[in-house]
DNA sequence: TAATAATTTATAATGATTTTAATTGACACT
DNA sequence: AGTGTCAATTAAAATCATTATAAATTATTA
């Protein structure tokens, strides 16, 4: 973990932006639910737990930038908030997800099963590809085994 | 353009919703800017010459309803608004958009390039994928040719 | 026609996000 | 240590998209 903070320091530094106490504190909460899918408004409530001084603005603020420099993504699943992703190390790309239309539960696939089609779309439309963003809406195993358990 | 509004009309009525008027001044705008892909300020807007006495609350409560419907999918591109953008007739998925980084365009890719890539996820995953959202995010063509007379 | 249900309108409310203005804090120079 | 500068933060207010509410209208059924 330390590691990741280092480096997200230096990402900083290199656009001469500086890691304050409430960015390290954002950046905490981000690394310790890397799984989840937080909302602004779940980043603030775990922030202030480490740092109850940190504003909501500040919060926003913070997301915004690290957004920007492509250190986590910033995802929409239709309801009305945005969410916050933090990128795998290294990854060029966003990563991919799955998302439950039973029970919301949301998956993410870090593969990137988009080299082909990336190709045919810079061949066959001229579009030079930059990132994308992919999500399937469907059902999930687990509510797949709750539908065939019910109608048994 | 009639035909596609008679469909439309008996879709609602298979689930014992009317075609009212003001619905269909929202249809007939959707239908005439199908290339767009407007926001629901938009929309409200452009019905408002057709029928000046509509709400923006009626176009928001039509576009919902023609979402659920699936005759129109709500689209968010990262700027704080949905947009809608009209299926085309008879297409199970939604389609797929390139995104323009620097003029802002937005193409549309009919083709399901998917399939493929769904088949992966059904199989590795065990997730029934029921619908899918994929934008790429990039430099059109016409940008691309910009920079290239730009840079000689 | 009377009663019922669906839809719309206008307005107000909500809730996420952004902006503002004032304050703080860090760093460089003296 | 003292001062100036500039980025960053806070708290509050503002903004913007969207949704809910209540009253009025329109269509539908009995």
């Amino acid at each position: 973990m330390e590691h990741r903070i280092e480096r997200i320091k230096k990402q900083l530094h290199s656009q001469s932006y500086k890691l304050t106490p409430q960015r390290e504190a954002t950046v905490r909460v981000l690394l310790e639910r890397e799984e989840d899918h937080l909302s602004a408004e779940d980043v603030y409530l775990l922030v202030k737990e480490k740092a109850p001084e940190i504003g909501l603005a500040t919060v926003y603020r913070t997301l915004e930038l690290l957004s920007e420099l492509k250190i986590v993504d910033k995802i929409n699943f239709g309801d009305g908030v945005s969410r916050y992703d933090l990128r795998k190390e290294g990854a060029r790309h966003f990563h991919h997800h799955l998302v439950c239309t039973e029970c919301g539960a949301v998956e993410e696939i870090v593969e990137d099963l988009l080299e082909d089609v990336e190709k045919i779309v810079e061949n066959d439309w001229g579009f030079k590809v930059k990132d994308h963003r992919l999500t399937f809406h469907g059902v999930c195993k687990k509510c797949q085994e709750k539908e065939l358990k019910a109608s048994s």
